[in-house]
DNA sequence: TCTATGACTCCGG
DNA sequence: CCCGGAGCCATAG
């Protein structure tokens, strides 16, 4: 836990990331797990997500699966509450699943 | 300190 | 094409 001050600085980084992420556009956990040097640890970035439930300021709606599929739409209030958002931002999804993943896809590393 | 778990991903049948 | 198992690694209990 908190070795340091404050959260693991592998959650914040997540979160650095993920509040990043430009309106109405998406990305996977391996891309967020891979810019921050954890290529291996996309399910440690699901579980800070998980984790970033309870701060706003991280739009986890916004990262899905490598596939572009709204895996995490069962962490939300609403059974299609995420795929509500991700529309709401312009984001055309089908059967939970972003239909053009590459054109809606965000790269950290473009921000960077 | 050790065990279980998961919002992933890859690979094989 | 669809389904299942194994690998990975940090966090929680």
């Amino acid at each position: 836990m908190e070795r340091k001050t404050g959260s693991s600085n592998f959650f914040t980084k997540v979160y650095e990331v993920a509040k990043r992420i430009p309106f109405g556009k998406v990305t996977s956990y391996g891309a967020i797990a891979k810019h921050l040097g954890a290529e291996r640890s996309a399910r440690m970035v699901g579980w800070a997500m998980n984790a970033a439930h309870n701060i706003d300021d991280v739009p986890a709606h916004r990262v899905v699966n490598r596939n572009g599929l709204l895996t995490g739409k069962s962490h939300f209030d609403g059974t299609n509450l995420m795929q509500q958002l991700l529309e709401n931002e312009g984001v055309e999804i089908k059967n939970y699943q972003i239909v053009d993943l590459e054109k809606y896809f965000w790269n950290p590393q473009d921000n960077f």
